[in-house]
DNA sequence: GTCTATACGATGATAGAC
DNA sequence: GTCTATCATCGTATAGAC
């Protein structure tokens, strides 16, 4: 196995990420981050246009990953509820494949400045008008229970937030456990069903 | 109806709320928090400590509105299905009563200074056992299913955290009904039941 | 209680030597 | 590409007049 040699600039980002992730975007300083790399503050710059560059990156890179995956769910020829499936393994997917980036996307994008910050709202509007009528058409069908679909949409999505750090408290757990065992849990719920 | 004359200190407070909801806490200056209440930074200071005395107020404000909810749960005779419905209630209960408040202390707790943070983060470990009991017990009874419970406690606790600005996109449904749809879908899942 | 003035450290970023 | 030195700005908070 051949060793992975980092450049630079990748170093710089994935320390970056990590800040952001413990810290949050705006009480991390470029300073903190020059500490971790092992620079002089002003030593980034060549490598990076600025501190907000590092933010977009990781913000619309994550971005992508959901674009693409809805994507690749509309192409398919399936019941609603199999979508629904997939998308939730999706989010499972980008959460713990890389959580620290997975992180800093959901809880950061705010601290992107304009026009990045409309553009990235752009996306997420997008994604979630897709959702929302998978679950709209669900519903329509009568695979899903008669419930607003936005709060399915919310609720779902926001379910799945925590996953990022599922690698410390339920590590006796393997990933494809986790999965299959959330979408029992939010396709038929915590009650047990009578036989 | 008598009017309600706020004193100075509470304007402060409900303004610092909103800005630390929106910008988040290390992003909001005094200087913001100034124009926003009509005074000059320096004002403040008759009223409060230090900007962090509010971060500290709300967030333990809020943490206490659930140590009394899960204690009143618990002294309940009642099944732990009828305890985990109680419990998504008080979380709806909280984030709905107070949205900008239940924001600020689900986001912003981890810029509290030591020894703030470690005392928050007890209660929310000793909130969180007790939830974890009820969860585990419900499953030993079989009125749960076997599922991990810590993933049972963050999907539920984690689903609900979008609610603070259910007003808004949902504010065709009453509040009983965003109640009772929410605890079906949590309990029951997504899924339509075949009859 | 509110103001003006200010202390003083931290911030993101740049200039220019090497 | 990395450094030292530095800039301009902003951060929280205080002192003291009114």
């Amino acid at each position: 196995m051949s060793s992975n040699p980092k450049s630079k600039k990748q170093i710089i980002f994935q320390e970056a990420a990590e800040l952001f992730r413990d810290k949050g975007y705006p009480a991390t300083s470029m300073r903190d981050l020059a500490e971790r790399v092992g620079l002089k503050p002003s030593s980034f710059y060549s490598h990076i246009k600025s501190k907000e560059e590092i933010l977009q990156k990781i913000c619309f890179d994550s971005a992508e990953k959901f674009t693409i995956g809805m994507k690749e769910v509309c192409d398919t020829e399936a019941t609603n509820k199999e979508k629904l499936q997939l998308l939730i393994r999706l989010h499972i997917k980008v959460a713990t494949e890389d959580p620290t980036t997975a992180t800093v996307f959901n809880d950061e994008w705010r601290h992107l400045s304009e026009p990045h910050l409309s553009n990235f709202l752009a996306l997420r509007r997008d994604y979630e008008s897709h959702f929302l009528k998978i679950i709209e058409a669900g519903i329509s069908t009568q695979e899903f229970k008669q419930i607003s679909p936005s709060l399915v949409l919310y609720t779902i999505i926001n379910s799945l937030r925590w996953l990022h750090f599922a690698n410390k408290p339920t590590k006796e757990l393997s990933a494809t456990q986790i999965e299959n065992d959330l979408i029992q849990l939010l396709l038929q719920g915590v009650e047990k069903n009578v036989l």
